[in-house]
RNA sequence: GGGGGAGUUCCCGAGUGGCCAAAGGGGGCAGACUGUAAAUCUGUUGUCUACGACUUCGGUGGUUCGAAUCCACCUUCCCCCA
């Protein structure tokens, strides 16, 4: 499923095969948790913006409008209208997000609906049968996405609980998918390593996780508080012990840097809400540094947002403009947020790509890591 | 012509003797956002030589230790009657 091409140091260039086609990776998977990218980019558009994998989350379609639901209609592909790789996430980051609207035990995880406030409860197996039911490429095991700061003890126990979901999901999911009725026989699992930022009880789950074989495997867990060199220094704790042949996901990273610095670690998937929620707020990424269109400077800038840029808002709007949009509270300025930064997010990992290609990934990373995290 | 009501900081609008540089919105300015409860949230928004000082509540003059708040006149606007 996974085939490594080529390497530089520890950045990795590589395929991940899927029933709905190839992606070449390093990847960025773009973010339609309820199955729509918010900002009202479509999933034909999404194409156009270079996306390879769009990304749903298990427990919002679990809420609404129901798994059921959508396996009724063919699964997930078929009711969004995209027939590339998806990957679902499994929830577990729901129990970080929605602390206060859940209660965790050895079986699974109650929580209060978020939409109604009705009591929903999910384990490994709920959260794999939904998967199933979505019909996604990639399903992502239940875990404890632990809050940082935690206490060693509270993270040493959540990881084998952790573990312990692991290992059902794995054994529910086998099953789900050779069920005659299942909507994706071929969807695979990956495993999430946690261990908040201690570094034996990260190493120590991963080495545990990487022995169930699975197709592909996470750090979770992280971009949650810490410092930036925390998170860099956790993932060259755990990429040691990642097999090699496997894909590695970094979950939830992060800005244009982070994922400069993830790919040079050896990360492989990426996502990230960051090009769409900042892109709605009117923050654009540009190969320049990070341009607040706010901004009073823009209010008469006849120019482009990233005259390096290639996406339909570059090519045809100006600063002016598109500041008008936002200041007018325009659904167009969210939209043009979202597929601007896309864009930007898909060529950055097309540039990552073709640098390591080239093999000159060391002169991109040395070029751009910085700059992209600086301001215009 | 008669009667009534009102003019507050960029705008709307609260405030009716000290706790008022003046609530709350809006707008403006700036910031945050990392497996999306986020078209959200936060800060700021009279001036200055800035833990203090100064100038503001239509205008002028007064009452008072003290006024955006009370009084007089002026002025502008709105409503009703003729």
């Amino acid at each position: 499923m996974y085939k490594l091409i080529s390497t530089q140091g520890k950045a990795r260039r590589g395929e991940f095969s899927t029933p709905h086609g190839t992606v070449q990776t390093p990847v960025f998977m773009n973010v339609g948790t309820q199955g729509a990218i918010k900002g009202g980019v479509s999933a034909p558009e999404l194409k156009e913006l270079g996306c390879q994998i769009e990304l749903s989350n298990t427990y919002h379609l679990h809420v609404r409008p129901g798994d059921e639901l959508i396996k009724r209609r063919g699964g997930l592909h078929k009711f969004i209208n995209w027939d590339g790789p998806i990957l679902t996430d499994s929830g577990g980051f729901q129990i970080f997000s929605l602390a206060q609207l859940r209660k965790i035990k050895e079986e699974g995880v109650n929580f209060n609906s978020h939409v109604d406030g009705r009591k929903i409860f999910m384990g490994p197996e709920e959260s794999m049968t939904i998967q199933s039911n979505l019909g996604s490429d990639i399903a992502m095991a239940f875990d404890e996405c632990v809050e940082i700061p935690s206490t060693y003890d509270y993270v040493d126990k959540s990881c084998e609980l952790t573990y312990r979901w692991l290992v059902r999901c794995k054994d529910e999911l086998t099953r789900l998918n050779s069920l005659p009725d299942a909507v994706n026989p071929g969807q695979v699992l990956f495993g999430i390593n946690q261990g908040a930022t201690f570094a034996d009880l990260r190493v120590r789950h991963m080495k545990q996780i990487a022995e169930l074989d699975l197709a592909g495997y996470a750090i979770g867990g992280l971009a949650v508080g810490e410092t930036h060199q925390e998170m860099y220094d956790t993932i060259e704790i755990v990429e040691e012990h990642m097999p090699e042949d496997k894909p590695r996901y970094l979950m939830g990273v992060g800005t244009p840097q982070n994922i400069i610095e993830g790919v040079h670690r050896g990360i492989d998937f990426f996502d990230c809400v960051m090009p769409t929620r900042n892109g709605r707020h009117g923050h654009f990424f540009t190969w320049e540094g990070v341009l607040n269109i706010h901004n009073n400077k823009y209010a008469e800038d006849d120019g482009l947002i990233d005259p390096k840029c290639g996406c339909p808002v570059c090519r045809n709007y100006s600063r002016a403009y598109v500041r008008h949009l936002f200041k007018a509270g325009e659904v167009l300025a969210m939209r043009f947020g979202a597929i601007h930064n896309l864009y930007f997010y898909n060529n950055l990992m097309l540039r990552i790509r073709n640098a390591l290609d080239d093999g000159k990934f060391a002169e991109f990373r040395g070029e751009y890591s910085e700059k992209l995290g600086s301001r215009v």
